[in-house]
DNA sequence: TTAATAAAGGATAAATTTATCCGAATTAAA
DNA sequence: TTTAATTCGGATAAATTTATCCTTTATTAA
C-alpha cells in the first residue's frame, strides 16, 4: 500500500508527536531505536518531513525532533504519504493506465475509484495526535 | 497498491477473456500490444497466470492463450492478485509492522483494516468477465 | 574558545522489482 | 519429415527502492 520508507515516516512522525506532548525533543537514533527502523534510513525520511513542515528539527546537542502541539491536530496522514510517496496513490489508475482519468477508464475504474476515496478518506481525516493518543495509553505499539 | 506485474496480469487477463469470449486464442505478441506492456515480461506474468489454473495456454503454431467460459466467471481478480503479489495486500500492517496482528495492534490499524476489507470485498467480487464487458462495447480501455 | 553532539547532505552499496535475451520444448501445418 | 510458430525456462541486465557511510554544518555547554 504505501512505500517502506512512508511506512517509517508516519511511524517516526507518531513517535515524535507522542514524545513533543511530553515536551520532549527525540533524536535520529531514539526514533530509529522505538520504531524499530534503519537509522540512516529514517534520517533521510525525517530530511522529507522537515522540508514539508511535517516536524521541526534543531541541530547540535539537545538537539533532535520535534511537533508543535497545534501541528499535531492539522497534520493529517495525507500529508505525509504526499510527502514521501507523491500522490500517484490519488491520481494513479489501479491497472497502470498513465493516470487515473473517467473519460477513459479501465475496466476496473469505478470500483476502483470507491475503494480509493475510501482510503483518502480516511487518510484526509486521521491526524497524528489521534494515532499518539492509541499509543500513549498502551493499546497500540509502533513496534514489535 | 498492486505491483506493475500484477497490473499487467490483470490486464492479460481481461483481454484473454475478451477474446475468448469470440473464440479466439491470443499470443503474447498480441497482448503485449493490446494492454500496451512490456512483452518478454509480460510472458513471464502469463505464466505464472498459467501455473495458478486462471489462463490456459497451448504451445506451438495456433497456440496461445485463452480462457475457458467458466472460469470467466469463478476467477475473481482476487485470485490474479493473490497469484502473483501474494497475501501481503491481506495481511500486511499498513505501518509495516510484521503482520497485521489485532492484538498488538498498530495506530492505523482499525481504520487500516476498515480500508484494506473494502479492498478485498472489491476484489472478491469483481469477476474477469464482468472486467471484459465494459471494454467489449467500447466503455472501458486496457490501454490508452 | 573548544569540544562534543546532533541534523544535513552527498556518495555509494545492497536488495528488490522490472525488463530483456536466448535456447529448449512443443505442436501445427506445409 | 521438415519448418515455422509458439510457450517455457533459465540467465542476465536495467531501474528503482532501500539502506549505509562519511563529511559538513549548526549549536550547545564546558
Ligand atoms: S482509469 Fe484506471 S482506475 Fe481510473
Ligand atoms: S497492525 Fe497495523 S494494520 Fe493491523
Amino acid at each position: 500500500m504505501f512505500s517502506k520508507a512512508c511506512e517509517y515516516g508516519i511511524r517516526a512522525a507518531v513517535y515524535i508527536t507522542l514524545q513533543s506532548l511530553d515536551g520532549r525533543r527525540v533524536s535520529v537514533n531514539e526514533i530509529a531505536e522505538e520504531i524499530d527502523s534503519p537509522m540512516a534510513f529514517t534520517a533521510k525520511i525525517l530530511q522529507q518531513l522537515t522540508k514539508n513542515n511535517i516536524v521541526d528539527s534543531v541541530k547540535g546537542p539537545t538537539g533532535g525532533f520535534e511537533i508543535e502541539r497545534e501541528a499535531m491536530d492539522t497534520v493529517k496522514l495525507s500529508k505525509i504519504v504526499k510527502a514521501i510517496d507523491g500522490d500517484k496513490i490519488y491520481v494513479g489508475c489501479g491497472l497502470g493506465l498513465k493516470e487515473c482519468n473517467a473519460d477513459k477508464p479501465c475496466p476496473l475504474h469505478d470500483k476502483f475509484i470507491d475503494v480509493r476515496s475510501n482510503l483518502r478518506t480516511m487518510l484526509q481525516s486521521t491526524s497524528l495526535y489521534e494515532l499518539a493518543t492509541g499509543l500513549e495509553v498502551g493499546l497500540t505499539y509502533l513496534k514489535r
